[in-house]
RNA sequence: GGGGAGGUACCCAAGUGGCCAAAGGGGGCAGACUGUAAAUCUGCUGGCGUACGCCUUCGGGGGUUCAAAUCCUCCCCUCCCCA
């Protein structure tokens, strides 16, 4: 029996905005429905912040509906200007496409594709986007668009003084256009997405309701935010990438062990499926005994399962465990090798294999000048395979583990030549 | 078209002939403290050199000067007011 699922996203806080709150919560106790979400192909890979509502369409599955991943390789040859400042450079087709097939298969993992009539369904807007012809567009689509209401759109009003498009301006009716689809194709009948996504949902509801005469609910997530202001989902190193060949599991893992305080209760609510009440507890374990972070391991645990299955999390706590017992000396060769894979590596080439740590640094990314390096050595901030480095002109031979500071480690492997 | 203000390092911003690689703040990095947290404090934050030092930088070009971010000149760009 499907239920609701708005009262638990309330709970967990993921709702920024919602179009007609009652109906859509009659709407949803009444029947199975369809929810879609759409990712843009503007990389190859998703990160972290777009877990959102890919765990959301995730939390509407198990609620008993159906949802739809659509991927946008036609929205995406366009280009979105909600949240950006500035118009963005037209990827080339073939871009767009290869991104495509890799969202598609990045994103399967998360949803049961084999569940009768709420298996979970993947498309891909090119496929009708592509053979839209300009002129029935215009009529059919295009009619039902006043400027006006376009304009006041905050993705469109924000960029009116600095500039867009008329391709950019043009997107919102697209992604309108995709909802129908999907209404008319599906008996999709809610999208959700980012908060800032907003007006190019209320655009297909609209669009909905006045092709079809029927009913079209929109719900939009919100923007998660870190308490320090910082951006969330990027560390020192740039993005949380839910592709492991870009964010190691250990990277990711690291990543939300790492989050504040502040920040775990909600991410708890965000990025897992744990039950509200496992997460009050947590909060309780959090308030009474905050040093063993408890809660930010359960959230590790948890979200970095959720991307890279049970294995790696333990592979990626084993190495946590290594890395930060304080006892790096110790490792076994076979221990190194294995945090050495999980962490970011540089091949360094030297004619006679070693070399020295400033270059290593330099090499690695550690340090952006040599002087920089050196100035890291000095305050002791460096250490190679759990050595503190005192002398700036040790050499450093074959694999070996440099860490920064506290949190930062990568691998480098000098290769003779 | 007329009038005004301004372009300084990652960002904001001071500096109007030498003491300026350039105040201050932010951001970033590191250290101390701690819990791989937050807050706080301290240091560093153009490049190369262990170092006295050298090189490159103040929108762009040209010039004056022993010496220019600072003066002159031309050009480019941004913002504001009036039309």
């Amino acid at each position: 029996m499907p239920t609701s699922v708005l009262p638990e996203f309330q709970q967990r806080g993921l709702v920024a905005d919602v179009t007609s709150p009652d109906e859509l919560g009659v709407h949803l106790a009444q029947a199975s429905r369809t929810v879609y979400v759409g990712f843009d192909p503007t990389a190859d890979s998703l990160h972290v912040g777009n877990l959102v509502p890919l765990l959301g369409l995730r939390r509407f599955q198990l609620a008993g509906h159906r949802p739809i991943v659509l991927v946008g390789g036609g929205t995406g040859l366009i280009g979105d200007p909600a949240g950006k400042t500035g118009e963005r450079a037209l990827n080339p087709e073939e871009h767009v496409a290869a991104f495509a097939e890799r969202l598609k298969a990045q994103v399967r993992p998360f949803l049961d594709f084999d569940r009768g009539s709420r298996a979970a369904l993947l498309v891909d807007n090119y496929e009708w986007l592509s053979k839209l012809e300009v002129i029935p567009f215009l009529r059919d689509v295009g009619k039902h668009f006043g400027v006006g209401a376009m304009i006041a759109r905050e993705s469109v009003r924000a960029r009116l003084s600095t500039g867009i498009s008329f391709t950019e301006f043009a997107y919102q009716v697209l992604q309108a256009y995709d909802f129908l689809s999907l209404n008319e194709r599906y008996g999709c009948t809610i999208q959700m997405g980012g908060s800032d996504q907003w007006g190019n949902i209320t655009a297909g509801t609209e669009l909905i309701r006045k092709t079809r005469g029927a009913d079209a609910f929109g719900l939009t997530l919100p923007l998660v935010t870190k308490s320090d202001g910082t951006k969330f989902g990027k560390t020192e190193s740039g993005t949380v990438w839910l592709d492991p060949a870009r964010t190691s599991a250990y990277e990711m893992y690291q990543s939300w062990l790492n989050t504040t305080d502040a920040d775990v209760l909600p991410y708890l609510k965000t990025f897992t499926f744990l039950p509200l009440a496992d997460i009050e507890a947590l909060a309780r374990r959090v308030a009474e005994a905050p040093e063993k972070r408890e809660a930010q391991r359960v959230l590790a645990r948890e979200a970095t399962q959720l991307v890279h299955g049970a294995a790696a999390v333990t592979e990626a706590e084993r190495i946590s465990q290594a890395l930060f017992s304080g006892d790096v000396a110790s490792l076994s060769s076979r221990e190194l090798d294995a945090a050495l894979r999980a962490i970011p590596s540089t091949r360094v080439p030297a004619p006679n294999g070693a070399v020295l740590v400033t270059d290593a640094l330099l090499a690695t990314g550690l340090a952006s000048s040599k002087r920089a390096a050196r100035e890291l050595i000095a305050t002791g901030a460096i250490q190679v395979n759990g050595e503190r480095v005192q002398d700036a002109a040790l050499e450093i031979t074959g694999k070996a583990l440099i860490r920064k500071g506290k949190t930062t480690y990568v691998g480098v492997e000098v290769t003779p030549a």
